[in-house]
This record gives C-alpha cells, structure tokens and sequence, in this order.
DNA sequence: TACCGTCTAAACAAAT
DNA sequence: TATTTGTTTAGACGGT
C-alpha cells in the first residue's frame, strides 16, 4: 500500500564527499528538518526510543516507528534503502525493545507492538544523553543565552543534570521541543 | 589486543 | 501470491 523503499538515490560517487551518507557533524547547529542530507546524528536505538517514548501509550507498531522517524527526520524520505532493516534489527536484536504479549482480543493490524523494557530503559537515556543537542548537553545554551544580560557571574546554577528520582523524569519527548528553542535561539544569533 | 556499540547487508521464516 | 514483520548471521568500522 504505501509505497516506499524509493531509491533512486546518488549514483555513485558523489564528488564533494559531502553527499547523502554522512553523519552531521557534532559542532555545527543540527536542525532534522533542513539538513536532510546528513544522517542524524542518533542512533537507531536512540531514534526508536524518543518515537515510543512520543507514542501516549509507550507502544508502537513497527509501520508507526518508522512513520515517526521520517516525520521526526526528513532525512530518510530519501535515504537509500536499507534504514528499515536496520530499525528492524534493532528492535529484534537490541534488549532494551521488547514485543508487547499478543494480547488476546484486539490486534494491532500486523505484527506487534514495541515497547521498551523498564529494566533498560536507565541505558537508552544514558545514550540518548551523551547524544549532541540533547537537553542535558544544551541546557547550558538556553541558560546562558534567555537571561541575563549583565550579569557578569559566571556558570550560573550547575544545572537539573541528573540524578533525581528519575524512572521517567527526564522525558525523551521534550527533546524536539528543547532542541527547537535552542536552534531558534542560535538564529537570533544569542548562543 | 580485545571488546563493545553501531551500521549495513542479506538469508530466511512466519504472518498477513 | 506478494508484502510485511521478525529473527538471525555475517562483516565492517570507530572508539575504549
Ligand atoms: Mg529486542
């Protein structure tokens, strides 16, 4: 029904080097929906986690995943073929994503829902966390950017980093939002 | 050097 | 029957 897996793509050698295959790079400013040449800089855990942590009910179908990650990540409209195996394998093969028991009754159309298994969900924000333009590693932009003008102290409050009761506090969710503020931030030229 | 996380390709089976 | 979904093996790569 849908038809996907469109190719087409570079043919070959791209002689700039900066074609479609590459990582964006860590300093320069990364916003999902303009750099649709360069691959995101997250890993397919990383992208499949902030989809099923953006779903209201945690649990995504595989279909759902991969509609949030070309919404979330333009990039992959385009991208050459194979993406969709790789998110496949990642949830197979990765212990941190489960399959939701096949619940008797209703069904999902085909295949299951993902979910991500509780006991590992500290190791995808940790990840998710040493990720650039995550919150935790921004924060700092929008602290020293929104306030103060004058003055002239340092560091300001070493910011939320951390420890808390955590469990679900830190939501993956607010990532876009986050990132969001900052890039406009970066436009106006205040960080 | 080994190990780990990651990415890509591919073979294959099962479900639909 | 064809497509989608899921599992598995294999190799490559960069970082620790
Ligand atoms: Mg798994």
């Amino acid at each position: 029904l849908d038809g996907d897996d469109d190719d087409v793509e570079n043919a070959g050698t791209d002689a700039g080097g900066c074609g479609a295959l590459t990582r964006h790079p860590p300093h320069i400013p990364y916003n999902p929906k303009t750099h649709v040449h360069s691959k995101p800089p997250y890993s397919f855990s990383c992208l499949i986690f902030m989809a099923i942590e953006e779903a209201a009910l945690k649990r995504l179908p595989v279909k759902d995943i991969y509609q949030w990650i070309v919404t979330h990540f333009p990039y992959f409209q385009n991208a050459p073929t194979g993406w969709k195996n790789s998110v496949r394998h990642n949830l197979s093969l990765n212990k941190c994503f489960m399959k939701v028991d096949k619940e008797r009754g209703h069904n999902i159309g085909k295949g299951s829902l993902w979910m991500v298994d509780p006991d590992y969900r500290p190791n995808l924000l940790q990840a998710l966390r040493k990720t650039p333009y995550h919150p935790y590693s921004q924060l700092h932009i929008l602290q020293n950017s929104c306030n103060s003008q004058g003055s002239s102290i340092g560091p300001m409050k070493p910011l939320p980093l951390a420890p808390r009761p955590n469990v679900n506090v830190p939501s993956p969710g607010l990532f876009l939002a986050l990132r969001q503020k900052i890039w406009q931030l970066h436009l106006r030229g205040r960080c």
